[in-house]
DNA sequence: AGCACGATCTGA
DNA sequence: CAGATCGTGCTA
C-alpha cells in the first residue's frame, strides 16, 4: 500500500478528483478498518466558481480549505449529513473535492450497522457516505497524510474512458455557467 | 437577535 | 414531493 502524499492534492482540483476515482478510501476507527473505492466525485474549484463554499470568501465553517491540501474539510448541512472533502492546489487556494460515492472494499457489515438505514446501498452519496464511515466533525482539518483515522492509498487508477463527467449535484443557487460546468466525475 | 436555506436522504 | 433538523452566514 501507499499513502497519497501531499504533492497528489497540490494539484490543480479538476484533476485531483479524477485521479482519485478508483484509489481507495481508509477509515481506522474503534479497531476496525472500513475501506472503499471511491467511484464518484465533485470539484469545486474556489473564489472564483460560485457553487464553492469558499465563494464568499474565508469564514470559520470553510476556513480549512484556505489552508495546506491533503487536509479533510468535513461539514454539516441539512441540519443531519456530514459531506466528505479532500482539500486542494496550494495553500491559500480554497478549493476541495467532494468524496461522493465508495464501492465498499473492508468493513462491509461495520458499515452496515452504521447506517441508521439498512438499504441494500451502503455508500453511494455524500452523507451515506460519511455515516457508512463514521466520518463526522471531529475529521474536519484532519491530515491525511499521516495515514492514521483517515487516508487515501494508491489503488487502481481509472483509464479515461471509464470516467463520465456530469454538472453537479445540489447546486441550484450557483450561477450558470458554474451550474453547467461538467466537474462531477464517476467511473463507468 | 432573527431568519432563510442548504454540495441530502427517505418514504409516501 | 414533503419532512426531518440545525449550523451557518447574512441582515439589521
Amino acid at each position: 500500500m501507499s499513502i497519497l502524499e501531499r504533492d497528489f492534492y497540490a494539484r490543480p482540483t479538476i484533476t485531483v478528483a479524477r485521479e482519485l476515482l478508483g484509489k481507495k478510501l481508509v477509515r481506522q476507527t474503534g479497531g476496525a478498518e472500513l475501506s472503499g473505492v471511491i467511484i464518484e466525485t465533485e470539484a469545486y474549484c474556489g473564489s472564483e466558481d460560485s457553487a464553492c463554499h469558499a465563494h464568499r470568501g474565508k469564514t470559520p465553517r470553510n476556513a480549512v480549505m484556505f489552508g495546506k491540501p491533503g487536509v479533510a474539510y468535513v461539514y454539516f448541512t441539512y441540519g443531519m449529513h456530514y459531506m466528505l472533502n479532500l482539500v486542494t492546489e496550494e495553500e491559500g487556494n480554497p478549493c476541495a473535492v467532494l468524496v461522493r460515492a465508495l464501492l465498499p472494499l473492508s468493513g462491509r457489515s461495520e458499515m452496515q450497522a452504521r447506517r441508521k438505514k439498512h438499504g441494500k446501498e451502503l455508500a453511494n452519496g455524500p452523507a451515506k457516505l460519511c455515516q457508512a464511515l463514521a466520518i463526522d466533525k471531529s475529521l474536519n482539518g484532519w491530515d491525511l497524510t499521516l495515514g492514521q483515522r483517515l487516508w487515501v492509498e494508491n489503488h487502481l487508477r481509472a483509464a479515461a474512458r471509464d470516467i463520465i463527467s456530469a454538472p453537479r449535484i445540489g447546486i441550484d443557487y450557483a450561477c450558470e455557467k458554474d451550474r453547467q460546468a461538467r466537474w462531477r466525475f464517476l467511473i463507468h
